[in-house]
DNA sequence: ATGGAAAGATAATTATTATTTATAATGTTC
DNA sequence: GAACATTATAAATAATAATTATCTTTCCAT
């Protein structure tokens, strides 16, 4: 039962006739009856009442003819179905990020959704370490680091430049101010992050270079507490700038640039190198490219 | 977007390789790598990605597999929906008959219900001269007449015998007797059906012969009315026995055999010649042919 | 009835399409 | 990076469906 004989039928019975239902199909009219003889053939039963040359259908064939309408309905459906992942219509975006690197995609992923509500975005938490991992199992299609990437089977692009600011409560007496030198803040108390970050060491190295004492009061393991905590004025916080930028902007935090810590650390987008990237991910990395 | 093709892509999503799902297919792996590739550039996406070995779906192939398992699944359903019809599960037996003949097939429908419940039986009724034509234009399947069919093309079983009977109210003088004579029939006055049938002119002639009146009191169209009239005394009738059967076995009417006349006709089932009947009327002419 | 036209069936041939065999390329794993 | 496994590709073969040609049947008209 082969998808074009039941094209064959239905055109039949459409014509109620086979060689003119032959013409339509653009075949000659033994196609036609060899089609549907094939059809009847395997189903062990007449379609067309052949007594009459009004292409009547029997029982049988009324009940296949409309399976087989069924059936060519299904699979233009499923045609338009990939059209619509073709253009946008549906499908999805995954992306693993990890804390900072998130809010780095939020306006990203605000455009992205203008353009396309309806494809689904997907971020989950990745440890940055472990992304290009990810990548590779095809856990997710899509990855922002704060490093290039060692593997060479996960191709990076730089999106983004990432630089750390120092927050401080409004109510501060460096708020205000554009920017800071590492030596006045040896007064200071500071909240850190105590993940495994590739800033830490170099925040260390810098104010010991600058033997400036680095007063870590506390130590937390999430961004969002530290900048509240900030905020409340329970110290000032090291961080990076994408991750603050919405509370700056709206007068929560100040934010100051410290002169001696210029380093800056790009953004990478990654994805594996030979993989099959939806076309959601694709434009969503076209988009994210193009917005650097 | 051929069936076959279909069914690799779902094998391959199976068993998550090529190679594997050839093997289940029983054909070599490069007939299933050519079958996913036609599909490919027939729907112009990628299935599967092939940077990995683990026979990983793309978005695409995620929904075509889809639609893919659907198609397949109706295939399945019409398979069986022609076996059922086969089997007698579900199908139609479409009869014509009159209003006379129509009590011939009581019995037989139900014996027919009770061996196959889920047909359905779609009686219609027929005036008798147009029922071979009705037959012949496929509006029914078969029909019950009571007269052997002119047209070659329509075949006929006798299946019955039809006689005439006398009824009268079970209150009647002749209530209770077996037979009775024309010639004392000449005081009775008649309830007559007024539609054009054989036995008319016979039953007339009949009478002439015997040099008896008939006194029809009352014509109507309604074989129902006419047992209804007879019932209540109004008159008696010459009825075919088969119609007032029920009526004379529950004792609301009386039923004689009149003496002279006893002209019987064979009810006829009627079918095409040539044409293809379901399966459904095929057991129920043999049924009727078996229940004469 | 009889002959002709139209529709469908059948047979043989041709064209098309799918499958196999053989081999190459690619990816995975240790 | 070598060995293995998996998939891709090319050419040849096999299988399948289409065409052409012909025949049979049915339907109409005379």
């Amino acid at each position: 039962m082969d998808i074009h004989e039941l094209e064959v039928l239905i055109a039949v019975a459409e014509e109620k006739s086979f060689s003119r239902a032959a013409k339509t199909l653009h075949r000659t009219q033994p196609a036609v009856s060899q089609a549907i003889s094939r059809l009847e053939t395997e189903i062990g039963e007449k379609l067309f009442d052949r007594s009459s040359k009004d292409g009547t259908l029997t029982q049988a064939g009324e009940v296949l003819l409309d399976y087989a309408q069924q059936m060519l309905n299904m699979r233009a459906a499923a045609q338009t179905a990939v059209k619509d992942l073709r253009e946008l219509q549906h499908g999805k975006v995954t992306i693993s990020a990890n804390e900072h690197t998130v809010f780095y995609l939020l306006p990203v992923i605000e455009e992205f959704k203008k353009r396309h509500p309806l494809i689904k975005i997907d971020v989950r938490r990745g440890v940055a370490s472990r992304i290009p991992k990810e990548i590779m199992a095809r856990d997710v299609e899509l990855g922002v680091i704060s490093f290039k990437p060692a593997d060479k089977f996960v191709r990076s692009h730089a999106v983004s430049v990432d630089e750390l600011v120092l927050i401080v409560s409004p109510d501060h007496a460096l708020a205000g101010k554009e920017s800071v030198s590492i030596k006045d803040l040896g007064i200071e108390t500071f909240i850190a992050h105590n993940a495994p970050s590739p800033y830490r060491e170099q925040v260390i190295s810098k104010f010991e270079k600058h033997s400036t004492k680095l007063n870590i009061a506390v130590e937390m393991p999430s961004l969002e507490a530290i900048k509240r905590l900030v905020e409340l004025g329970a110290g000032v916080a090291l961080v990076p700038k994408l991750t603050a930028q919405y509370e700056i902007s709206r007068g929560q935090l100040a934010g100051l640039a410290v002169k001696e810590m210029k380093f800056e650390r790009k953004l990478h987008i990654v994805y594996r190198r030979n993989g099959v990237l939806s076309h959601a991910s694709k434009v969503f990395l076209k988009l994210a490219t193009k917005m650097v």
